[in-house]
DNA sequence: CTGAAAGCGCTTACAG
DNA sequence: CTGAAAGCGCTTACAG
């Protein structure tokens, strides 16, 4: 893992001296200004004259010099064993841990909490601290603008992809993904009456800003359903469109509203499992059985699915090896600005059967 | 936080200096034998001898001076938004990050996978790097034994407690959670045929190793719920015992099991969310209704008590304030060795009623 | 192999 | 305030 092209020591990193310099102050009082020290009875207006130096040089302290000097890191590290939970997030930490340890690297993990300013704080802090390289992460599949001091030492994009699709990047391959669902509707013999719940609320595409984000697995999904079916001289009968957060509650609103408007569906895609799961209780609610009466197929994977009666088949993300291959590119110093998608694989539940109107 | 009283610089920490001394080599002889460059062409016999200095010494290098020198840190990290899921573990993390933001500290995570060769490795790298201190956090809560590097830093202890309770520890206060859900039966009207799902398998005891590991929350609840019990003239009319993992099918089986002897059970107290799940499918297969011919209860508060029908009342366990708890402690220097219990609150779902026999 | 030295980028006690 | 200096613990080019 070398150095990426911007991530030279020396090219660009600016030092407290050069701060001084264009101050035309000490290092000393540099030093004591910046750290706004008043034992030295520095002027506001040297201070000042200091604070806008650095800022025009766009100086950051090196925090491992300063760590070494003052015996203090400004960090704390968190301990645990969390990965062995069957979190969607710990699965990748999991997976990128299992290939680093071969390659001898540490992973440190930071969570920025989707917020800007935090992340800012944390990556200045991690550059600061002459980061080998970094994996840059997302909850769920988006399209993200990648920070630039993420861009100034080797990064590989972890389930997302750059704006300008110029950056390495691993994701599920989701269009695979609806096709292994489209499939798996069809071998069951169901032709018609195949309905989508969760897709936009009115308003809103796939394509464009959503929540603040740009989810890509909706959109993908859908087209190779919509392609799988085609093929199959078939299409998708509608789609229900649902809530903002993909929850339960959303799933089960938006399926009781399909139920309350006199369709019968043959069977259900949702678009995760949780809204599965409300699906799972609407159609319960309205005297329906799983798979008797309609089938029901899923995507993501997760404990959900063995939560339910009858056990829900879905089209699973395959977390870990998306941390695992990520890590890999990232050790081996591919420098290509590939998508690598990665196959979904279906978790065979008890929720598909065929059509009620062909037994 | 300033250091421990195992944490200052100077008093214990070898330098490499002090290698080559009691060698009787030069620093660089020590840093290239250390390194196993061959480039000085040293003998095989002054490598050996260094690196046994090294190793009476417990001479460990210095990371911070190292990436200073190299510009390389040997490490990655991995910027995530993870926190905001659902997961236990996160929660811990959230928690623990709104604390030290306000102290102006940045939380590195890292995740040992319960190996501890790795824990070892990750610790070596944390002090190497003068982390200021330690949040060493469990799964499950638990008894651990805190290795000697996190005994050199301040630190506390998250969600688990110290073999010789000589440390600051957090934990959920898992005995008032038995409390608070015996007494939600109670309440509710529930006195005889209360059982108890998610007992050790015979031959186990709560007070004993088991798994490899010590946890606490088993052996406390049932004390919570027997002391709750007695005091209202009642107790548990048994306990059932099932497999290791505490999961779904574990918990079916054994309600398949207690329901196939021949009992019928007023109420069921789960040890937790997923035993819970699973009773619930035993039941169902079984004819009966929850909350109507039985009521079941259960501990965690995960996202599994939203995914069934009735939702399930559980005792909740307190994640995020058990990481805020944990950082405050921590921040503030508290240098006690007391346990802190954090509340558990009730989470009420649909599953508990009045007992069929009263209706 | 040795030994003295430079240098990574910072903080800080010191004499002026 | 300045300025020269030491020192944190390492690596590494250099002359012997």
């Amino acid at each position: 893992m070398a150095r990426g092209k911007d991530g030279q020591r020396g090219a660009g990193r600016i030092t407290l001296t050069q701060v001084a310099q264009l101050a035309g102050v000490s290092r000393s009082a540099a030093s004591f200004a910046l750290n706004g020290r008043t034992d030295l009875r520095i002027s506001e207006e040297t201070s000042e004259r200091v604070r806008r130096a650095a800022e025009e040089l766009g100086y950051s302290p090196n925090a491992t010099a300063k760590t070494l000097r003052t015996g203090k890191s400004g960090t704390v590290a968190l301990v645990s064993d969390f990965v062995g939970t069957t979190s969607v997030a710990n699965a990748m930490v999991r997976g990128a841990l299992q290939t680093l340890r071969d390659a001898d690297t540490l992973l440190y993990t930071v969570d920025t909490q989707g917020d800007p300013e935090l992340e800012s704080r944390f990556l200045q802090n991690l550059r600061s601290r002459d980061i080998d390289g970094f994996l840059y992460a997302s909850m769920f599949t988006r399209t993200v603008a990648v920070p630039a001091l993420v861009r100034g030492a080797p990064f590989v994009l972890l389930n997302c992809v750059s704006e300008g699709s110029d950056a390495t990047a691993v994701v599920p391959d989701e269009f695979a993904a609806g096709e292994t669902a489209a499939a798996a509707l069809l071998s069951a013999g169901h032709r018609g009456d195949i309905w989508f719940v969760g897709d936009f609320p009115s308003g809103f595409t796939g394509g464009v800003e959503w929540h603040g984000w740009r989810p890509l697995a909706l959109s993908e999904r859908l087209e190779g359903i919509e392609a799988t079916l085609a093929a199959a001289g078939t299409s998708l009968a509608g789609r229900v469109p649902i809530d903002n957060d993909w929850d339960i509650a959303n799933g089960r609103d938006g399926v009781a509203r399909l139920l309350g408007s006199g369709v019968t569906p043959s069977a259900l895609i949702c678009v995760n499992d949780a809204v599965a799961v409300g699906a799972y209780h609407a159609l319960q609610h309205a005297g329906l059985r799983v798979p008797d009466d309609i089938s029901v197929i899923a995507f993501d994977g997760s404990p959900l699915t063995a939560a339910v009666v009858p056990t829900l088949t879905s089209v699973a993300l395959p977390h870990q090896e998306l941390g695992r291959l990520a890590a890999q590119l990232l050790v081996d110093e591919v420098a290509t600005t590939a998508v690598h998608r990665v196959p979904m694989s279906l978790s065979r539940g008890a929720s598909v059967a065929a059509p009620a109107t062909t037994r």
